[in-house]
RNA sequence: GGCCACGUGGCGGAGUGGUGACGCAGCGGACUGCAAAUCCGCGAACCCCGGUUCAAUUCCGGGCGUGGCCU
């Protein structure tokens, strides 16, 4: 059997990377990154993108092609996807998807709503409203106007609120009818290979902290320090360890805490990944890198 | 050796004679344009032995342990 095109996902630190590079230089492919934070042009090293040694082995697209002060978002990615998988067309690479975005794989295995773009000045005052009532009113006023949208979401929940009252406000219509009208997902038809990096866990704890440690040694202080300045609402902001290590810079936390902070909440992320992943990828060919290799599975799932 | 204080879940930390706060960590879950985000849920503890009491984590005694002070 062939495969058009290869899906890999595994939590952070889980080696998804390093064994997407394998599978590419096995068949032939072409990497796509499916990771929300590796796009960033500025953060190489805090969000572990590929180095150039990576890159000179395998062409690697998508990869820090945003600048950190862009409001990057799912439905970007949909398009770059898009442009990168005719890319690898172009080269006659096999595509190889990597990342550890759930969102990111399923909209291009299941599609997206065809949301028409916010005007910005409208997302604005939506933020602005839910800064000025809080998330509980702003809800209430939500359930007046699309009660079905409203119940849907958790009147505590500001970041799901804002957004289904900003599509309102912006196109008239209900985020919950958007949603019924998903456009065609990128991989539809497609014969594709998916699988899972599933690492013990007490590995991937492990294998995050070093890591961590790492980054730093190769300049992800600096990379920090000149990212400090952010706006603090752009997603890439809320990069792992940014926080921390602004707060070490600023001498109100140590620098071990910093670390321990950092690592932790890297754990929780890779938590969050791994809930997404078992209930809603549970369908992929799942591994653990440390007993088995891409390639072989590869070939046991082609054969 | 003497005196004093303390000993509560993995950690921090309240509190009470009778259903054992809370925070952190951990675990599970949700998730459609910020997703490395946002939100929801769940374990699990009163150092040991005796005594008082209808009832002790709480009161009394002893033991052990920890910290401090003293000699």
């Amino acid at each position: 059997m062939k495969c058009d095109a290869v899906l890999i996902a595994g939590p952070t630190a889980s080696g998804k990377s390093a064994a997407a590079l394998d599978l590419a230089q096995h068949i032939g492919g072409a990497l796509i990154n499916a990771d929300a934070m590796q796009v960033y042009t500025e953060a190489p090293i805090l969000t572990a993108q590929p180095d150039r040694h990576a890159r000179a082995q395998a062409p690697h697209l998508l990869y820090g092609h945003v600048p950190v002060r862009e409001l990057y978002s799912v439905g970007r990615y949909a398009e770059d996807a898009r442009g990168a998988l005719a890319e690898s067309r172009a080269m006659g690479k096999v595509p190889i998807f990597v990342g550890g975005t759930g969102l990111y794989f399923t909209a291009l295995t299941q599609g997206l709503a065809d949301i028409p773009p916010i005007p910005a000045e409208i997302r604005a005052k939506a933020r602005a409203l839910l800064d000025e009532i809080g998330v509980g009113a702003l809800h209430a006023r939500l359930s007046t106007r699309d009660p079905e949208t409203a119940a849907e979401l958790r009147p505590t929940d500001p970041q799901r609120v804002v957004r289904a009252w900003e599509v309102l406000e912006a196109t008239g219509r209900p985020l919950i009818q958007w949603r019924k009208e998903q456009s065609a997902p990128l991989l539809e038809g497609l014969e594709l290979a998916r699988f899972v990096l599933d690492p013990p866990r007490p590995l991937l704890r492990d294998r995050i902290a070093t890591r961590f440690e790492a980054m730093l040694d190769q300049g992800g202080e600096e990379e920090a320090l000149a990212l400090a300045g952010l706006d603090p609402a752009l997603p890439a902001a809320k990069l792992l360890g940014l926080r921390q290590l602004a707060a070490h810079a600023q001498g109100t936390l140590s620098r071990e805490g910093a670390i321990a902070e950092a690592v932790t909440a890297t754990r929780q992320f890779a938590k969050r990944q791994l809930t997404w992943f078992r209930n809603r990828m549970g369908d992929y060919a799942w591994f653990d890198p440390y007993e088995s290799n891409i390639i072989a599975q590869y070939n046991d799932f082609v054969a």
